[in-house]
DNA sequence: TTTAAAGAGTGGTCTGACCACTCTTTACTA
DNA sequence: TAGTAAAGAGTGGTCAGACCACTCTTTAAA
């Protein structure tokens, strides 16, 4: 286990630095973080060796950089990190399936915790949703399904759901069809009186219809 | 919203291109990739440009470089982008109780689709975890719920739960007390037989016990 | 046949040089 | 004096070239 580290990989100890200047100084969402060159000299590295982790930084969205003007921490809200990420991650068939699993997780987690909280149950955007069924005979898949991830208040799950609804085989970009509505309906008027099973139940039945036979339960 | 796309970002431009390049020249994984030099030549770049852009993935974990050998696309399965990342993403403090949120739900998850597979009820590992309750007294906390997720066989809930681990307030790393042994072997008898129902009320029993009055709980 | 040395190829790093851009300061003009 | 234009300083973007350290293959010597 002994670990002899080599030599090797300087522009990650780069990246270990950087976040722990970043800590010690305080740099604040959409702060400053000092110039290539001052870098350079403060952690004692050339500039191309400063760059190339700054570089990686802003692949992954956590930094920001404008010409002429400088270097920015970045709020990570804006990860645009997922898409090459995924682009790349979804080379792997066998992670499709996995994809799909834990993505049906966050949804019934999301679920579960909407049904057990008043507050979310009484949001006025369920009652809209089946409105919007009723006058336009349809509505679009993923609005169900994001509002109640939103309304679930975890904007970590709601991040992870939304990289892992790019990559799901689910048509999130569709309307409903007409046998689908009956099963939305279903849904959303038990979510509205909390019965958490019937909720579910309701949920499963649609994603049974949307994705057919392929995949498996997560349970 | 014409986004007039300033000619900036080459790097960015290079990491498209290294995508397309992969794909088209149908590398696989663990496959080698051309050179720096080559690639310089090709793409029509500087070296250093070139070297950004591979440095971005490699943090990324897509590819893997060996000094003296050259560059070759990784089994993405072994990203460490997520200490990375979450390195960054958590000194956000309002997203603390989201990580303990969405952790306990990749954990339950996992504990119903262990209960729910015959196959993984029938692994060796529930006894042996009860059996070393018994002899040693104790067992590491991690242990019993590394073992589940990983029983769950979901490598992507698998990658996540990890990370969210090592930003958890949970010290996953302290070995259980004697009051939460009869906790766990409540959870791991009752998982033995199928007992869904009842194995979560034990892991909530449990986390209870672990986290305290803090947080809250994610249904 | 075995072994040692040389060479080619590759990533790792640094330096120095331009360019393009932004912002501030300065100097000039009306 | 007020307004404006030019100059300067600072910053990221990119490139070229130079070494170094390392791996692997080829060649030459024992």
């Amino acid at each position: 286990m002994g670990n002899p580290k080599p030599p090797s990989k300087m522009f990650l100890d780069i990246v270990e630095e950087l976040k722990s200047l970043i800590k010690e100084e305080g740099i604040q969402t959409g702060g400053k973080i000092p110039s290539e060159r001052e870098l350079s000299e403060r952690l004692q590295a050339g500039r191309s060796t400063i760059r190339e982790a700054l570089r990686s930084l802003e692949l992954l969205g956590l930094i920001e950089t404008r010409r002429g003007e400088g270097t920015f921490l970045a709020d990570f809200r804006k990860h645009q990190l997922v898409e090459v990420l995924a682009a790349f991650i979804m080379q792997q068939p066998e992670s499709v399936l996995d994809v799909q699993n834990t993505r049906r997780m966050h949804e019934t987690a999301a679920i579960s915790a909407v049904c057990a909280s008043d507050a979310s149950r009484a949001l006025p955007v369920w009652a809209s949703l089946l409105m919007k069924i009723e006058t336009e005979g349809a509505i679009l898949r993923e609005d169900i399904i994001r509002e109640m991830v939103v309304a679930s208040d975890n904007r970590l799950s709601l991040k992870i759901w939304f990289l892992l609804k790019q990559y799901s085989r689910v048509r999130f970009d569709e309307m409903t069809s007409v046998q689908e509505n009956q099963v939305v309906k279903k849904l959303l008027t038990n979510l509205l009186i909390g019965d958490e099973v019937t909720t579910l139940e309701a949920y499963f039945e649609w994603i049974e219809l949307v994705e057919g036979e392929r995949g498996e339960r997560i349970e």
